[in-house]
DNA sequence: TTGTAGGCGTTATCAG
DNA sequence: CTGATAACGCCTACAA
C-alpha cells in the first residue's frame, strides 16, 4: 500500500526464488568460499534482478567484527587534522574497514562517548588529538579494543602510537634561530590541556634552557590564528625586544606575524622571526612563507592504520611506538637578529 | 586460557546473574518501557559490576535502524568542508545518530561506495559536494534511504537540500566591482566536475551579460589556491590589462592575490580587484582581507539534519529545498579601478 | 510488571 | 559442492 512497504530482499528469498539453499547464497558472496560455476551464475543472476544486498549488520553480529573504526578527535584540534582525516580515511577504505567519526569536547563527554564506542563494536580505534588518560586505555584494553595514539606518545609504552618527534623538531628550529643570532625568544604554546600542546612546550623550554637562554617568556593560545595574534598583543614584542617567537603549530604562527605586522608595523623577518610547527597548507603560501617542520602525515597515517589492522588481527601482538621527525622546511620568516 | 577468551557479557549473562528474565535487562536498557523500581535497580547493579554494554548491532538487526547516517564528501572538496564536516557531526551527534564517512573521488568509485551504502543500512544519507546524477537519486529512493544534498539544487525539486543562494550573492559581488568602475573582469572559476562550481559560474556570466559586459574571460582551477595561482599566471593580468577577478570560492581567490602580488607586483586592491565567495577563515586574515559572502553554514548543517531525520521519520513526508542568500563580507580586496 | 517464545539476516559447522 | 541447523544478542508481542 503505502510507499515504503518494500521490505528489503533477503538471502532466503534469493534462494527460493533461484531454487539453492539460503546457506548456497550466501556462499556466493563471501570470497573464498567453495561455490560451483553454475550455481554461483545463477545466483548472482537472480541477485542482481531481485536487487538483493547482503545486510552488514548482520553480518557483524555472526562474525563478530563491525568493519567499523571510530576516529576520536578534540574539536580544539590543531588545524591540520581535516587533512589528517581524510588520510586516515583514504587508509582506512583501503583496509576494507569504514570510518565512525566521534568528537570529544571535554573531559565531561569522554563517559558518554566511550559508552558509544562500547556499544558499537568498533573493531578499533584511532585517537587524534584526544586526551586518554591512562585509566581510559585501560578501559580499552579490558574490552579487547585495539587503539592508536595519534601524536601522543604514553609513558609507559603501553599503548600503540605513531608520532612526529617534535623534540628534534623543535631542536632544529631553535638552533636555526640561534644560528641567526637570536637571544630574546618568546614561546607561545599551544593550549595546557592539549598532550602536544604540553610537550612541544616542554620541549622548547628545555632545549633553550640547554642552550643557556632560561627564564623565557611564554604565552598559551588555543592552536587558533586568532589566538596567535592575541598572544603577541599580550607580550609586546617592541617593549620586551623580542627578536624570535617559537609558535606551537602553524595557525598560530601565522596569527602572530599578522598581529606583528598589523598592530605593532613590524616587517618579518626582519624586525621578527617566527616559527611554527606542523607544515599546514597556508604556512607555505607567498603571504607568510613559515619556516617551520612537516610532519610527514602521509607516513604516520599509514602507519597508524597498519598497526591497528595488525592489532585487530591479532590482538596478542605488542604495543608498538613509531616516531618519525619531521623535516625542516625553511620559509621566509627566520633573518639574522638586529643587534 | 589466552588473554582475548573474555567472551562480552551478554544480556542473557546478566539476565541469569540477577535472576531475572533476559527481556527484563532489555527493557531496563530501553526508555519508557514499563520496569518495577525493584528490578531496575537490581539489573542495573549487576549490570555495571559484570561490565555490561548492550550490544547496538544486535539492536540494529532488529529494530531496522542502525543509528548511523552516511556522509559522502569529495576528495576534490572545497576548502570550507572540514567545518561543515564537523557540524554536521554536531548536529547528529544531538539528533542521536553517528556519522559514517565516506569519500568519493571519481565517477568510478561511485558504483563502489553504494555497494556500501546499501550494505550497511545507513539510515540516511548527507552528500556534502558529491556530484550524484538523477539515476543515483532514483536508486536511494528505491531503498528507501533518504537523502539530503549539501549546496546542489535538483532540478525537479524531487530531492532534499540546503543550499547557499549563489545567484544572489554573485549578484552582491559584481554589482559591486561595478559600483567600483571596473569594466575588465576576468573570472576563475571552480572545476566543471563540481555541480558548485558550474552554477557559480553559470551565474556570474548571466549577471555581467545582463550588466552589459559579455565575452568575459574564463579560466578554470579546482578550487585549490595553487590552482587560483596559476588561473592568473595564465591570463595575464596586466597584459589583459584586467582589473576584477571574480573567483569560485575563497581558496582560489586568495592564491589570486598572492600570484598577483609575487608574480606581476600589483597592490591589492589597489591595482585589482579580487572577490571570492564561501567565507573560510584564511579569507579574513589580515594578509588578505577578502571581499566574499559568508555562507551560513550552520543554519545550513543544521537545517539538512533537520529535513534528514525528519525524512527518516517520516519517509512520506515531501522532499523540501532550503536556501540562504549568504552575507557579503567587505574586506579590503575591492578598490575603486583606476581610469 | 514480568517471563516465554519468536524472529531480525547473516555466517559457521557439519553431515551428506 | 550443497543443504540443514545452530548460533549471534537483542527487541517485541503475547500471555501470565
Amino acid at each position: 500500500m503505502s510507499t515504503n512497504d518494500k521490505k528489503r530482499v533477503t538471502s532466503y528469498d534469493v534462494a527460493k526464488e533461484a531454487g539453492v539453499s539460503q546457506s548456497a547464497v550466501s556462499r556466493v558472496f563471501l570470497e573464498g568460499r567453495s561455490v560451483s560455476k553454475a550455481t554461483r551464475k545463477k545466483v548472482l543472476a537472480t541477485a542482481n534482478r531481485m536487487g538483493y544486498k547482503p545486510n552488514a549488520i548482520a553480518r557483524m553480529l555472526i562474525t563478530k567484527r563491525s568493519g567499523m573504526v571510530a576516529v576520536i578527535m578534540s574539536t580544539t584540534a590543531n588545524l591540520n587534522y581535516p587533512e589528517v582525516l581524510s588520510l586516515v580515511n583514504e587508509n582506512l577504505r583501503h583496509r576494507n574497514e569504514r570510518l565512525l567519526l566521534f568528537t570529544l569536547d571535554d573531559e565531561a563527554g569522554l563517559s558518554a562517548l566511550l559508552e558509544q564506542i562500547w556499544t558499537f563494536q568498533v573493531d578499533g580505534v584511532i585517537a587524534l588529538a584526544a586526551h586518554f588518560d591512562h585509566q581510559t586505555l585501560t578501559q580499552f584494553k579490558e574490552h579487547g579494543i585495539p587503539v592508536v595514539l595519534y601524536n601522543r606518545k604514553v609513558s609507559d609504552q603501553s599503548a600503540n602510537s605513531v608520532c612526529c618527534n617534535h623534540e628534534h623538531g623543535i631542536g632544529l628550529l631553535i638552533d636555526l634561530l640561534i644560528d641567526h643570532n637570536h637571544k630574546n625568544f618568546l614561546i607561545v604554546s599551544g593550549p595546557s590541556v592539549s598532550e602536544v600542546g604540553r610537550e612541544r612546550r616542554a620541549v622548547a623550554v628545555t632545549h633553550l634552557e640547554k642552550k643557556g637562554f632560561s627564564d623565557v617568556p611564554i604565552v598559551s593560545g588555543d592552536y587558533s590564528y586568532d589566538s596567535g595574534r592575541q598572544a603577541l598583543r599580550q607580550h609586546d614584542p617592541v617593549k620586551s625586544k623580542t627578536t624570535a617567537v617559537i609558535c606551537g603549530n602553524d595557525a598560530m604562527a601565522l596569527g602572530v606575524i599578522d598581529e606583528a605586522r598589523e598592530t605593532f608595523g613590524l616587517k618579518i623577518p626582519e624586525d621578527l622571526s617566527v616559527v611554527g610547527f606542523d607544515g599546514i597548507n597556508p604556512a607555505n603560501w607567498y603571504s607568510y612563507q613559515l619556516t617551520t617542520i612537516k610532519q610527514p602525515i602521509e607516513q604516520m597515517t599509514k602507519a597508524a592504520i597498519d598497526i591497528l589492522i595488525e592489532q585487530i588481527e591479532d590482538p596478542t601482538s605488542p604495543a608498538q611506538l613509531r616516531m618519525w621527525s619531521g623535516k625542516l622546511i625553511e620559509g621566509n620568516s627566520v633573518a639574522k637578529a638586529k643587534s
